[in-house]
DNA sequence: AATACAATTAGACAACAGTCTAATTGTATT
DNA sequence: AATACAATTAGACTGTTGTCTAATTGTATT
């Protein structure tokens, strides 16, 4: 996973939006769609784009595709930034 | 200065890489143009977006324009990140 | 097996981003 | 004040992004 994808993931206010909602649980895609104004087919468009940086997982459950977050991306972010920052205490 | 803005600041590799240069010191716009092999024109075009993600501070000195990094925007990122893993331990 | 529900994929379109060349602004030197 | 140097701005062009509608795939229910 490049910083440029994770970086470009990130930069949609939708998407961090997204990550937002699976901080407390994993949901549906339906369940995520149903919090935006968006069309289903536009939040499936942008859990691809996360699913592709690494920032969620998804996993199908009958009916359902259940995503989940996955923090371990940002791991990559914050070494990046201490890496520019000479070792900064955050 | 918006996430927005400092996501999508961050996601060129171009601008990236200007930030890596600017760790160890300041330098003169075309110091930083020299480096790349992109026209002078198009990285004062990065680094205007630099700046307008305060991600760099400028100042003129004669001819030159002096580029300096900028880390506490970076603190707004880190801050984000931990809201969404709930105060992780990095 | 037929129908319905959940989600994704395909294709179109407007808006935006990265690059270039050419023109312009700002400062220093002669 | 004329010229040269450093940097930015303007305008054009191509490629990418976010959104939509329509069509498709995958799974469950009847």
């Amino acid at each position: 996973m490049s910083l440029k994808k994770t970086f470009q993931a990130l930069s949609d206010p939708t998407r961090r939006e997204i990550l937002s909602l699976l901080r407390e649980r994993p949901l549906a895609a339906g369940d995520i769609a149903a919090r935006f104004d968006l069309k289903a087919a536009t939040i499936s468009h942008h859990l691809g784009i996360l699913r592709s940086a690494g920032l969620v997982s998804d996993e199908r459950s009958g009916k359902n595709v259940i995503y989940e977050l996955n923090l371990s991306v940002m791991e990559e972010i914050i070494n990046w930034i201490k890496t520019l920052s000479g070792g900064i205490d955050t």
